[in-house]
DNA sequence: CGGGGAATTGAGTCGGGTCAAGTATAGTGG
DNA sequence: CCACTATACTTGACCCGACTCAATTCCCCG
């Protein structure tokens, strides 16, 4: 654990990143930097961190030091209410940044759990501070994406106040092949993560009405589902479930 | 409307906004600054703005460039979807910030609408950012205040997902009194800004349901309802409800 | 190859939605 | 000041979509 690495082969958990020549630059990174202003930046993501499938990336409760930006493998990140009711509010991908919630009181305020195993870019949350305070454009960036949180649960909030099942399922989909898209993933065939259970809870439904209504969108031919993979066979009609509920007010 | 205010009788509209003695710094403003940056801070803020019942602070596409501070009044803020759908995403009251949403793409992307007449103090988004980078306690006050929205939405989340009307209800309740005890007022009488229906939108019910269940919570002796006058009675047993659903797990 | 979590599917129930009627309250204009 | 209207609220009857409980089936992994 704490040995030294192995002469010529570095080790990998202690190499110094270098978001300069991240491919996920585009997505986790502000656009247009100096190369010098680039450096200062790799030299505050401090180090990576590998999370095993299963395994909490932070905890309800740990105290906050650090952002995360995700490099691969996919999150989920989950309230738990006193009485043990939990709601997952989101799953996270390559490019994507967790743990803004802990930055109020210095204390995080719910689990990010890897759901494959994983690796972060870890983000000492001082240093961020520090070097934004210089670099405009990080600091602009910064509110950028935690702006972009707050309209993403904006959203979750809509769906799960007015949606029925099968809108929030075929929303659910449309989303994550999108995100996927984006990253270069095809846009119809897709691998999920999550459990149904998993699915249910971000969506406000009982795992069995999940998969119900997956079965019910493949019997009208919509897509094609076995087990975690799913293919969309027909997107059109897909989004088209959304525009349904009564006809517009 | 632009004509000079009359001499010895300053516009209230257009005369210098100054946190430096406002009684609402303690919810708004970060601790612990000193003179100098309280100054500048005030020079910052460029301008109140009275915002009429009923009518918008900024709605759903309009350019952003500033962010609100309640100084007094009730506001709500919802999203709509394209068809035409709508979900209250809050209700802010002295002392909290809007707009926090138009960051990301430079556009608002909900409405905020006074429920009484109300006013706030414009502070410029752009003037913010600026200030923030010499100040380091403005900058960290910026990043806690969008923290704790982010947490915020993760507890509507949880109550969206998971509760009954009843909890829904109880804690839409406690919350409201607790944030209004904050502010100087009763802890167990309250008068509600927003209709059935806001409520109802707010916590994922129709109206009708939201009546129902203040209703019951009448007739169990816990609250008195006048339409929009509510006595709390029984504050415990409004608390012991969310802790009811199943006796945990 | 066997064990166990995950997923599917069915039958029955119920909480909250829908539709509708009736009442209270706050504005508005005469 | 009062009548009139619009809007908000309450309450009842009925219905339906999602939940509950339960029984299999399917894989994935050791």
């Amino acid at each position: 654990m704490s040995n030294p690495p192995p002469a010529g082969r570095p080790d990998r958990e202690s190499i110094k990143v270098a978001c300069s020549n991240c491919s996920l630059r585009e997505l986790c990174m502000p656009m247009g930097l100096s190369d010098d202003e680039m450096a200062r930046i790799d030299d505050v993501i401090s180090a990576r961190r590998k999370v095993k499938r299963k395994t909490a990336l932070f905890r309800s409760g740990e105290k906050f030091h650090a952002l995360y930006a995700i490099r691969t493998g996919v999150f989920k990140t989950c309230v738990v209410a006193e009485d043990g009711r939990d709601q997952v509010t989101g799953f996270q991908m390559a490019g994507e940044i967790v743990g803004l919630d802990g930055i109020v009181n210095d204390q995080h305020t719910c689990d990010a759990v890897a759901l494959e195993d994983s690796e972060v870019c870890v983000m000492p949350f001082d240093r961020i501070g520090e070097l934004s305070r210089e670099v405009g454009a990080l600091q602009h960036h910064l509110h950028r994406v935690m702006s972009r949180e707050i309209v993403r649960e904006h959203g979750v909030m809509l769906l799960l106040g007015t949606m029925r099942a099968e809108e929030r399922l075929a929303a659910f989909l449309l989303n994550l092949v999108q995100r996927l898209q984006a990253r270069g993933f095809s846009r119809s065939e897709l691998v999920l993560r999550m459990t149904r259970q998993e699915i249910g809870s971000y969506l406000g439904l009982k795992l069995e009405t999940v998969s119900r209504t997956f079965s019910r969108f493949a019997e009208e031919g919509m897509i094609e589902v076995h087990q975690r993979h799913v293919r969309i066979v027909d997107t059109q009609r897909l989004k088209a479930i959304l525009a349904q509920p009564g006809g517009s007010f």
